[in-house]
DNA sequence: TTTTAACCGAGACGGTACGTCGCGTCTTATA
DNA sequence: TATAAGACGCGACGTACCGTCTCGGTTAAAA
């Protein structure tokens, strides 16, 4: 997956309009320029973090002019989100699975979601995509439509699951339920707000479920 | 209340220790100074957010040398943070309403600070803390003794209250608590992931008590 | 007047000729695109001066692609030369006034140029000239024989007269008796290396009279 | 000899003196950083040419930064020409030779000058001098101050010298009497308007002296 | 008449340099 | 010895143009 002509326009919709600026022509656009600047930001982030880094060294990495990352993004955070979005595409549809049993499965999700927390890789980049998220709307949209929303609606559609098993109240709000459950969690991490443990995830997910319940 | 002299070292702590430079000596300080760039942190955050705020502009603003600013504090984060501790200081213990019904006083707590969260004036400044606090550690320890420890102490000291008078289950572990009413709330406004309505915190309210109850 | 193929061909020859590249067919050449790009270079050195002037500008200005420029020209400086040299074509022969009296003459003739000097249309373009001419060889050859041999030979032709009528050495050197005329005139501007009135006009005459009489 | 404070500050002068902008203090600047600005402008010039050498390139050179080159000049020009400027001084007072003989005098003097002009060394840097105070008048002021009127200043007090000696027209304007002895040369090597031979050189001292006789 | 090769407009590209901002360090003088 | 002031080396910013290089699309000569 990449990120579609439409969610370009709507990037560039960000950018100034008037004057005499023509938008630049993305037929004409150099596709390998594009993964070789995609590849550069994904490795310069590993290395460095996202404050260090710099439009300047990407462009020197990806042997590629500063002109033609400005070109295209309208922003470090934006480079920087599509290369992540590149390597996050999970192609199609993800699936969770289902036991039949969904506080077994929840357990399940939220402490391999605790374990991926844990995981120095993965702590770098999405730290800074989040804070970038916090100042940035446009930057905010983009995530919640291009990586949050999939792996959300494979988590709704397991709570559906749990609602047709007469697990779930059937008249539940499944983005509150799913707020329940992970923004707590989310929030320990993201602020370190207190440890992060299996445990509990355990909690979490029986005092919520306590209330999801019919 | 100001930042006293261990959460001042704890900063220094940060710093190059060694070497021949010895570490500024406190007495001598001068209280204008400091007072001086703390006002102008807190100006300039308001006038052109976090991001764009920097050192030369507050030590100018201040009528200060930069210098004076680099030895006293770490980072432009700390300064901001302890500009704004200086304002959210409130002096002593808070307490909040307490009507005898938990919900009743849960939502009214809710509903006030989806309010807050909608004031111009205050999100700027916290998004940008929250913004720091995703990727230091230290801003973020600080963040939660100084400024988030005595405003949980006191929604505690109310679940407290509801405990002693039944509403919720004796051995409820109160952080959890307080993580699941406020985590999703919080999160849907740091990471924009949905509408925050008077209405949503009552919805939060209501799913979280059903569990929390005995 | 236009620059003929022989002054195109020799701007050519400056450029790379070998490799694989097929030097361009000037019976194909566009007309009109060649006369807006001399227009768009006339105007734009008015309004900007030559050093703030850009092949870019040209071309946009002109309705035009840069490769048109790159193809037919080697260099800014020959753009605006030949934009220049378009509009100073006196057409045919130039011939100057010849009242008689040598002195008479002359003087009426430096008065002019030094009013001609002093109107800044005039200035800017061939200031840019000049300060071009000194670092390019090549153009100051071309400046020699398409803008300055025509007005000189006048001048000359001129001052055979005077040889014929006995108001000058008969063997004297007439480019010599030009230079001692005009080279200081046209240094005190160039250079600012003194100010220009009239009066410095006849004095030159007078004084060079003096040393070019029989 | 160096450029003397006034001579600095008439340079500042002309830059923007209006708004918040303080002028740099020059009694904190760093004579180590001078020199090496000034000794790295005068090397890359002659490496590169006047018109291939940037700010850039003479920062690196020096081991500077750019601003500290910003901050104490206006342009590359000027920095150019403060390199020559303590290159060429002559610390103090240049005397010409006197042989009594004016014609002799000036044969020899101009004879040296036309060898000079064929020195590709001095060729560049002149060159490209003379380029810029055609456009910069502030740049043609300063040239004549500082470089042009200590030689000229000489050559008067050997015309001087004639007039006593009863070989010029006592009431000569000197400054006139040097121009029209130089400037043909001059104009000859700068717009290459024709070949200098020692054989010019005689016939101009001939001709003028013709004329400037009493 | 139909190719077909060229020029054409447009403008993206890899680069270089620009002039500015801000960093964190260092120096000077003042109190 | 802490301070206001600010120069310094440095790194990065975002912009302007450079000269080269595709792209279609015309257009005029060759087949």
């Amino acid at each position: 997956m990449t990120i579609d002509d439409s969610s370009d326009r709507s990037a560039e919709g960000a950018r100034a309009e008037g004057g005499s600026g023509g938008r630049p022509n993305p037929s004409r656009r150099s596709e390998q320029s594009r993964r070789a600047i995609l590849t550069a930001a994904r490795e310069l982030v590993s290395e460095l973090g996202f404050a260090k880094l710099s439009i300047e060294a990407i462009a020197a990495r990806a042997g590629v002019g500063k002109q033609t990352i400005y070109r295209w993004w309208g922003s470090k955070g934006e480079v920087v989100f599509e290369a992540f979005l590149a390597l996050s595409d999970p192609g199609e549809g993800i699936v969770l699975p289902d036991s039949g049993d969904l506080e077994t499965d929840l357990k399940y999700l939220m402490r391999e979601t605790v374990a991926e927390f844990a995981d120095p890789a993965f702590e770098g980049p999405i730290r800074a995509l989040n804070a970038e998220i916090i100042n940035d709307p446009k930057l905010a949209r983009l995530y919640h439509e291009k990586m949050a929303a999939p792996v959300d609606e494979a988590k709704k559609e397991r709570l559906r699951s749990a609602q047709r098993a007469g697990q779930l109240a059937p008249d539940l709000d499944l983005d509150l339920a799913l707020e329940l459950l992970y923004a707590p969690l989310y929030q320990r991490w993201l602020l370190r707000s207190g440890p992060l443990t299996p445990e509990y995830a355990d909690s979490l997910v029986d005092l919520t479920l306590k209330g999801l319940r019919p």
